[in-house]
DNA sequence: TCTGGGGTCCTAGGACCC
DNA sequence: TCTGGGGTCCTAGGACCC
């Protein structure tokens, strides 16, 4: 029987700031977007106390001083260090892991023994993650991987499951999705949510009593799809994670944004630079590239630009140089003289292709194996050394400069500098 | 004062061609 | 100069996910 496991770990920032903060264990805590901006990740004791997720900070001032909640900035190279610990003890458990986002993966559990067997076995995985990492992780197992998704929150909010639940009959099936708000189900979000509530559908047990046919023509092959999950059908298949069609990396900027324009050029050509590497990592190249910049939509009181600039690359490329040099070019065609406040910017490379189906150009003037051989030996030197160790000079000298972060924790697993200390 | 970042997929509509 | 229809490709925008 085709089975899929869905790991999912539970208010995984919060749980990584924990991890290196066990006196937080049992209090309030958040993780907070860049700039300190939302609130992007709550332990369970912040969710009952109402704060909402994506709420911004400033909004719930007064309960984070009333309830005495722990506030961290978001510190990703914790995060992605944990997020590879998780990975890595997971896919000792099956023979095909598949990871879904920084805190979540599908787990093949197809002709793995009875349903009893199974649930032990993932109950097993469950303590090992929890022990090996510190991070609490729920595991749902179902035919589907929708009905995975609706088998992991089962896990989460039921201490009798010990981390994992299994939806393996049609029986437990049926009873799963009366017992499930359709807004909650994988792939249904809120415009589709409000659309099903008019025909009287309010969980996903509703929802698979609905006519095929007609879901499939009102909520397109999409919402089809995610009927025919529910109803035990997989239609969304375990595949090996396909590279990149877009890579993006745009940040917002603190307080004010930035008005000096060599400022902005040098916020973009990190950007640009931090895209090739990630290019360069799936081994691809990039064919169109886009260049944003634009000023906050709340400050209806300021003068308003909006950038968004294309770029066709005649000649397909992962060069750093070459994608900065073509960013700021951009960049400086858009830009004009208003004083404008540029509160983002960004960098979209796509239109990619794999480095291994290059098309040669007649009027290529440049040694491209050359350049392939430097990009090399400067990543090699950044990874060694640490990302921005060599790089364009119009990257300026400090890389975060225009990022708040009054909450960051410690790098506690990647820096030296920066290592747990105990007290004797 | 302060409002995240990075993706995917699908559809509708326009441009263009025959 | 007027008439029609079908196909493809591209793009913008919306909805969804974490």
């Amino acid at each position: 029987m085709e089975l899929f496991g869905l790991a999912d770990c539970n208010n995984f920032f919060v749980s990584c700031e924990r991890v290196f903060r066990p006196d937080l264990n049992g209090k309030p805590v958040i993780v907070l977007s860049n700039n300190d901006g939302c609130v992007i990740s709550r332990s369970n004791e912040a969710k009952s106390l109402g704060i909402k997720m994506g709420i911004p900070l400033f909004q719930i001032r007064k309960e984070i001083e009333k309830y005495d909640i722990s506030i961290f900035s978001s510190n990703y190279v914790l995060y992605g260090d944990m997020s590879r610990r998780v990975m890595s003890l997971l896919s000792c458990y099956t023979p095909k892991l598949d990871q879904y986002s920084i805190d979540e993966a599908f787990l093949d559990f197809s002709d793995m023994g009875d349903t009893d067997q199974l649930h032990k076995y993932g109950q097993e995985i469950v303590k090992i993650v929890g022990k090996g990492t510190g991070i609490p992780i729920s595991l749902g197992i179902a035919p589907t991987r929708t009905l995975a998704k609706v088998a992991s929150k089962f896990a989460k909010k039921y201490k009798g499951y010990h981390g994992c639940c299994i939806i393996d009959t049609d029986e437990k099936r049926k009873k799963a999705l009366e017992l499930f708000e359709v807004g909650d189900v994988f792939g249904i979000g809120r415009k589709m949510k409000e659309h099903l509530s008019k025909y009287g559908v309010r969980t996903a047990a509703d929802f698979t009593r609905l006519d095929g046919e007609w879901v499939r023509s009102v909520f397109s092959i999409t919402g089809y799809r995610t009927w025919r999950e529910l109803h035990g059908e997989a239609c969304i298949s375990l595949d090996e994670l396909p590279a990149k069609k877009s890579i993006c990396v745009s940040r917002s900027f603190a307080n004010e944004g930035i008005t000096d324009r060599r400022q902005l050029e040098e916020a973009v050509a990190n950007f640009a630079s931090d895209c090739a590497r990630k290019l360069r990592e799936q081994k691809s190249l990039c064919q169109q590239m886009t260049v944003f910049a634009f000023t906050s939509r709340f400050r209806t009181d300021q003068p308003q630009d909006f950038i968004n600039h294309n770029i066709r690359l005649e000649i397909s490329t992962n060069d750093s140089s070459e994608i900065i040099k073509r960013a700021i070019e951009g960049l400086r065609a858009n830009y004009r003289n208003g004083n404008f406040a540029y509160k983002k910017a960004g960098v979209i490379l796509w239109d990619i292709i794999s480095d291994s189906n290059v098309q040669g150009n007649l009027f290529d003037t440049r040694d491209r194996s050359k350049i392939s051989a430097l990009q090399h030996t400067i990543d090699n030197i950044n990874r060694r050394d640490g990302l921005g160790t060599v790089r364009n000079a119009i990257q300026g000298n400090d890389l975060r400069k225009n990022i708040k972060r009054e909450h960051l924790s410690r790098q506690y697993t990647t820096n030296f500098d920066e290592i747990m200390t105990i007290k004797a």
